[in-house]
DNA sequence: GGATACATGTAAGATGTTACATGATTGT
DNA sequence: ACAATCATGTAACATCTTACATGTATCC
C-alpha cells in the first residue's frame, strides 16, 4: 500500500469531496499545500495511478463535458483509513516529517478523537528521541565546524524543537476539546 | 548548471577534503546530514554524474586498491562558488528551503562574511513574506476545517516562524563575529 | 472575434528507492 | 579460516520536472 505522499493528498482532497484533476491543481496552486505542485505532469499520472489501484474513479464525463470529477471508491476509503491509522515511527521524523503532518491534517473528521490523540503523542515521543540526539551531537561533535555551518545546524534543531512544542500543545488542546 | 541537493551536497563535502563514496556515505549515515539518502544507489551513480560534468575527479585506484578518493577539480570549484553565490528567491522558502540552508551551512570559510550576511538578509525577506502570506490565510480561510487540520496547518507556520527568528538571530551573530 | 480561464494530456529526461550482487581487506 | 566491515556497483521500478500540445467554455 505505498503511495506517494502526493497520491495521499489527492486521496484525502478526494475524500473531502469529489474534484476534477484541475480542482486538485488549484488546491495546489491557491492554497498552503503549496509545497506539492501543481503541475498537471504529476497530478494526471497520480490521478490514474489511483484509479488502477481502485481507490479512486471518475464519474462518466456526462453532457459531453471533459471534465472528469474522481470520487473515491469504497475500496479507496478502506485504503485511506488504514493509512491514516499508520503510527509514526522513529526514523520518519528525519525524512518523512511532511508526510507525517500531512496524515495528521486529514486525520480530522475520519478517525476518532482518541486516535489523533495516539498518533500525536507517538509523533511527540519522536520528536523528542530526535531532539536528544541532535543535542547530543552538538555537544560533541561540533568542534572544527564553521560559523554557518554551525548556525545552520542550529536552524534545523530549533525548527524540530518547535514542532516538539507545537505537538505538546497540539496534544493538550485535543484532549481539552475532545473532537477532531 | 542544475544538480540535486545530494549532488551540491557531495560537491560540498568533497570542497571540505576529497573522499570515497563510501566515506561520503558514512557522513550521511552517522551525522545530521541524515536527511540525505545512503543508499549506493544514489550516491555512486550522483558521483559518476558529477564526474560527467567535469566537477569532480577520482584518483588513479592506485597500489591495486579499489578505493576511489574523489576530489574537486578548478572547474567543479567554480561551479561550487557560483552555486554558493545564489541567493535565495521568496518562492524557494516554499518548496526549497533545505536547499537555502544547504547552501548557507556550506558557504562558511569559502565566501566572505558580506556574502552570507547578505544571503541571510535575503532569505529572513523570504521567510518574511511567507509568513506573512500563511497568517493572511489563516485569517482568512481557516473556516470549515477540522481541528487536525487547523492544528497541522500551526505546526507549519510556526516551523516558519522559527527559522523567522532564527535568521534574525543568526544575521546578528554574523554581525558581530564577522568570519564564516 | 479574441483573450482568458478551464481542462486534460504526453514525452523525454532526471533522480531516487529498493534489492541484489560482487569482491577486497582486516581482525581474531 | 571466518566474520565483519570496507567498497563499489547494477537493474528494475517509481515518481517527478519541464516543456510542449490540444481543445473547450466564457466573457467582453
Amino acid at each position: 500500500m505505498n503511495e506517494s505522499d502526493l497520491g495521499f493528498a489527492l486521496l484525502g482532497l478526494l475524500d473531502q469531496e469529489p474534484r476534477s484533476g484541475y480542482d486538485l491543481r488549484k488546491v495546489f496552486t491557491l492554497t498552503p499545500f503549496n509545497h506539492f505542485s501543481d503541475s498537471p505532469g504529476a497530478i494526471y499520472p497520480a490521478l490514474r495511478r489511483l484509479g488502477a489501484r481502485g481507490w479512486v474513479a471518475a464519474e462518466d464525463p456526462a453532457g459531453g463535458r471533459r471534465r472528469q470529477v474522481f470520487r473515491l471508491t469504497p475500496k479507496g476509503r478502506q485504503a485511506w483509513t488504514a493509512w491514516l491509522r499508520e503510527l509514526p515511527e522513529a526514523a520518519d521524523v528525519v525524512t518523512r516529517l511532511d508526510r507525517l503532518l500531512l496524515r495528521f491534517a486529514f486525520m480530522g473528521g475520519v478517525l476518532e478523537p482518541a486516535a489523533a490523540e495516539r498518533y500525536l503523542e507517538a509523533l511527540q515521543r519522536s520528536l523528542e528521541a530526535h531532539v536528544a540526539e541532535l543535542r547530543r551531537y552538538r555537544a560533541e561533535s561540533m568542534q572544527d565546524v564553521t560559523v554557518t555551518g554551525r548556525l545552520a545546524f542550529e536552524s534545523g534543531l530549533e525548527s524540530y524543537e518547535a514542532r516538539l512544542e507545537w505537538a505538546r500543545r497540539a496534544r493538550a488542546q485535543l484532549r481539552r476539546k475532545g473532537r477532531t
